[in-house]
DNA sequence: CACACTGTTCGCTC
DNA sequence: CGAGCGAACAGTGT
């Protein structure tokens, strides 16, 4: 379940992998992942090498020798995976670059909501798709902006990609654990305090996750993370976690810890 | 077997 | 134009 830390990650993973190999074939097992057709994709990328990657929130920006940038999101159970063998091409891997070294990038993508788009310039697809900063970069001051205009509940506002692009469903019930807010609070009732705490326990995630890798079990056993299913317990009251439905998602949250 | 799960996107109302 | 809402999307796992 790639969120924030975890496309990171891959990042640092494709970084380590696939750079600067030209790329000599493109197999795409379902058209589907693509936004654009598939030749636009063999145009851009055969014959040219990933230079350097971009990460914003969960996508991943690859910028190529070539003038095309290609965007891997992930979805919700998509990870890359890099291979010698092509027998060893795993069961979920749709789509495939093949390098001059034999190498291949595969793009695994299980329930297939991930996808692949092409496009010229990061700033401006990020504008046009309103995708908010990375929430690793975003200042309190823009977060607090992003925050002006809205009126819903704070778990709903967290997890839009317009207001700090990474965070998703085990992070937003993280950060609102952390910042003792329940997750129905509407934002339009926030104190700057309270939203300054929000914003504090969102960069204490971010940073936690990614120094572990986002390995949840090596997480600081006060992290939510540890109890968030059924039955489980509040790591502070000791009182049972309990699980709702917010914006359609399941949000789990300790109701001694987290009062309205 | 019916449903949960995950993130984005669409279609709609206001 | 933009906020809000709920359904839709795919398919494995339980």
């Amino acid at each position: 379940m790639p969120e924030l830390p975890e496309v990171h990650g891959y990042k640092v993973y494709i970084d380590s992998t696939s750079l600067h190999k030209k790329i000599t074939a493109l197999d795409c097992r379902d058209k589907r992942l693509l936004k654009k057709p598939l030749v636009d994709f063999e145009n851009a990328l055969l014959g040219e090498s990933l230079t350097e990657t971009v990460r914003i929130g969960k996508y991943l920006f690859l910028k190529t020798t070539g003038p095309k940038i290609l965007i891997m999101h992930f979805g919700m159970t998509g990870r890359p995976n890099y291979y010698k063998d092509p027998d060893d091409r795993p069961r979920f891997g749709h789509i495939v670059l093949t390098f001059e070294n034999g190498f291949h990038l595969a793009f695994e993508n299980k329930r297939k909501f991930g996808w692949w788009e092409l496009v010229d310039d990061i700033e401006d697809y990020r504008k046009e798709t309103n995708l908010s900063k990375d929430a690793r970069e975003l200042s309190l001051e823009e977060f607090k902006e992003a925050l002006a205009t809205r009126k819903t509940d704070i778990k709903k506002v967290l997890l839009d990609q317009s207001v700090s692009a990474g965070v998703g469903n085990w992070m937003a019930d993280e950060i609102l654990y952390q910042a003792q807010m329940h997750p129905k609070h509407k934002v339009k009732d926030l104190t700057e305090a309270q939203i300054k705490s929000i914003y504090d326990a969102m960069k204490h995630i971010i940073e936690t996750a990614i120094e572990h890798d986002a390995h949840y079990a090596d997480f600081p056993e006060d992290f939510l993370i540890h109890n968030r299913k059924e039955g489980a317990t509040c790591y502070h009251t000791g009182v049972e976690i309990e699980k709702i439905k917010v914006g359609g998602r399941s949000t789990y949250f300790s109701p001694k810890w987290q009062k309205l």
